[in-house]
DNA sequence: TATTTCATACCGACCGGTCGGTATGATTGT
DNA sequence: ACAATCATACCGACCGGTCGGTATGAAATA
């Protein structure tokens, strides 16, 4: 954070986070994130354009970490069923971390069903992801530790899983333990498709 | 529809509908709803005391229906896998229909992860959903075409998948042939827990 | 070094417009 | 007549964004 600038834009984007997972994007005023930053509605359009883009900025970050992180457990892990398990082991903490900021989620699907400019960000790394699953299918299936089941057919199902779990732990968080239930299932999908495991 | 206020009900309801899964809720306002419905604002305030209260009476319709759906079609079914795939035969059905209409599906969970109200309205629902699938997949352990999974695991699971995979047609219908998809994940995780379809 | 210049960062009052909801009276059906 | 139904006019709150102007501090100039 090299100029006061930066700090200030940081402040910003801190403050409307918060806002955001709180009340979600509509309910929050440009006003009540200067307040929560210490800022002035000045500062804010100095360094944001729009209301919108403050948005999107925290969702291409938001987008990007998740990437990254999917990324890192893949290349830790020493087959693919492992990488899938800790995937679902690591939901299990951002379950419990995330707690009030996962809304955050939902109100960024919402959006992009509609705002093009939402879309189009949230659109090219959710295909991203796809491929990278369909990806860790097809080595597992190289690699011999999978069935040789349609790759693409398997990454959508386990995708799926992935969000919907995701968006139940979202709205009902207190209605099961999300992660266990991660663990568990991922566990079923690869009694499933992995190899030699078929009771 | 007997009697003129009944009539009118319905309009603002089916005006109401169709704004917010055109706009959202949010963005759609009474005025608008009260132009499409061809009703003043002093009719809709007449049969609604908010504009909330039209949004939720939308949702405990919308739910109430899946219900039925999803009972109408086990019931059918002469084992438990068939029903689970005429429900993914459904989806297909239902996602060529109502395209335009499912964003109002996000609007819905975005609201109930925040407006108790809402949540409310749209969690008993959804917790009786779980139990109807965990009910599900015990009738087919029992019928004996199902392995001896732990029901309320594979229950999760699969409710996941079907969530995800409506979510995923939602946000990016063109993104993918979903109807397919679904049928084929659904295939995949009866290959899972089907008995004697274990390669 | 002292001074001028100037871009960046920031302030906060303000505007045009929208929105949910209300007040009041007319119309309709019984 | 009288209750249910609907129309019109209106209110007060709020919101995203603008704008004229001020503070800050680094570079240029002398």
């Amino acid at each position: 954070m090299r100029t006061r600038g930066e700090a200030t834009r940081e402040r910003i984007l801190a403050a409307a986070e918060e806002c955001f997972a709180r009340q979600g994007y509509e309910a929050t005023s440009v006003a009540e994130i200067c307040q929560q930053a210490g800022v002035s509605k000045g500062a804010f359009f100095h360094h944001f354009p729009t209301k919108q883009e403050v948005f999107l900025e925290l969702l291409e970050r938001w987008l990007a970490d998740l990437g990254e992180n999917l990324a890192a457990l893949r290349a830790r892990a020493r087959n693919v069923p492992e990488g899938l398990m800790w995937m679902a082991e690591t939901a299990q903490q951002v379950f419990e971390m995330a707690r009030g900021k996962l809304p955050i989620f939902l109100e960024f699907l919402s959006r992009a069903a509609r705002d093009p400019r939402v879309w189009q960000a949230s659109i090219s790394p959710y295909r991203r992801y796809r491929a990278f699953f369909t990806g860790m299918i097809e080595a597992g299936i190289a690699e011999g530790s999978l069935r040789r089941v349609d790759p693409e057919a398997a990454a959508n199902a386990f995708l799926s899983m992935a969000i919907g779990l995701v968006l139940q732990a979202t709205v009902d968080p207190d209605g099961a333990n999300w992660g266990a239930i991660a663990q568990e299932s991922v566990r079923l999908f690869l009694e499933g498709v992995q190899q030699g495991q078929a009771p």
